[in-house]
DNA sequence: CTGTGATGTAAAAGTCATACTTAATTGGCT
DNA sequence: AGCCAATTAAGTATGACTTTTACATCACAG
């Protein structure tokens, strides 16, 4: 298979190519790109071009300039929190680097969102809290990671989002793609780590009592415990 | 003066008008918009409207599919970490809203940058901070808040870069808009609060000798006051 | 001879108009 | 209810034209 992005018609297919190579680091900052080329390399229409890149020049990921061409901006001024940026470094060689940003990332946000989750979850998002931590606890035992990773996905999703904050919120999906980074890690052959189990409940426990700083305290716990196995894992 | 995008050409036109629009919920989610009622309202071609509509697309502030139009969608499923829609954002009406969620957002993410900002500052980075740090306190009194304003986001940019996570070091313009939306509440009426000072200095020196357990609990001093210094100001 | 500044040219993005294709909604018909 | 056709609006292609601007050329003063 050359292109995943083939039923989707050109411009996605062009982006899904372009944006990933980029983001690679195949070309690189510097590079000029010329519209008439890429028109040419994809066999479509300088139409379709121009639009794939006014979107890359949105995510910052390219400037267009005039009688130059389409230049590759520098890493650092890429906007490392568009989704698609995040997922295509995460599909691509540094993966690495992008999952410990991420984490780190999750380490300053998940305490503070489970602190206000504590203050503003509504009674059916505790029990959903609740039960997702229950769910984890059924699935930690006997290879049932599959299982066990959409319980904790579901877990963080309903922290961030009964946190009241939007910009917390949509980092739902963000955290949801690092656990199933990391899970995809050590496939199948470690069930998770109890402490990590329990202090789920835990938290869970303390934003159902409203117990702010307990629930910060603990989702510290949780979120310093991923950088630590991010660690033994990755170089 | 109508608009404000006027010398930079139909697109930016377009595009600056049409995306504060959007954000600031003059079109509720649902609605649907007709390229070629846009192409006719901004009299300009169906090209130029597509791009920006692709581009709206992107940040996910609307949606277009064949045969119904351009949908607006729900708040809930923006970009909200765009810059764009930031800025938008910020100078539309829920200006008050936006910069609450920043300022939460500064909460989390701050104290945790400036741990990691006293294991990894390089010499430099240390100089410049304390410079800043020292600029804050010679500006902090006498109706001076532009000059004090310039040393303190200065401040918050290198902390956020010198934690060397990429993720943190694009919150850097976040905050400046932060800081200087708040500075233009307060104009010119009363001087920074004292302590808010001494806390930027004691962090500099705390980042300087490398103490970052401290760094980071000062850092959250400072953001604490912040979001206090917000319920006090806004309803 | 050299450095500086004006000028002209060409290259590439930007815009426009138009014709055509494709997908999906709607409504009518069986 | 289910299927089919008509219609609608986005998507794509093409070609002509405009605008900006990097670059080279040349003139002139030092």
């Amino acid at each position: 298979m050359e292109n995943e992005g083939q039923g989707k018609g050109p411009h996605a297919r062009v982006l899904e190519t372009l944006g990933p190579e980029i983001t690679a680091g195949d070309f690189p900052p510097g590079t000029v790109l010329r519209t008439d080329e890429l028109a040419e390399r994809f066999d479509v229409s300088r139409t379709v071009v121009r639009e794939v890149i006014r979107v890359l020049e949105s995510m910052q990921l390219v400037v267009s300039r005039r009688r130059v061409g389409v230049t590759v901006r520098p890493t650092e001024e890429w906007n490392v929190y568009d989704p698609r940026v995040i997922g295509w470094r995460l599909a691509g060689r540094d993966r690495p680097r992008q999952l410990r940003s991420l984490t780190v990332l999750r380490s300053a946000v998940e305490p503070v969102a489970a602190g206000l989750a504590a203050a503003h979850a509504t009674p059916d998002q505790c029990a959903e809290l609740t039960g997702h931590a229950m769910g984890m606890v059924a699935t930690s035992r006997g290879q049932q990671l599959d299982a066990y990773l959409v319980h904790d996905t579901a877990f963080h999703r309903v922290i961030l989002t009964a946190s009241g904050n939007e910009m917390f919120a949509r980092l739902a999906d963000v955290v949801a793609a690092v656990l199933t980074g990391r899970t995809q890690h050590h496939v199948m052959f470690t069930d998770p780590d109890p402490a990590a189990v329990t202090l789920h409940v835990q938290v869970a426990e303390a934003v159902r009592v409203g117990d702010a700083a307990r629930a910060e305290a603990l989702t510290r716990e949780i979120t310093t415990g991923a950088m630590a196995e991010l660690d033994v894992l990755a170089p």
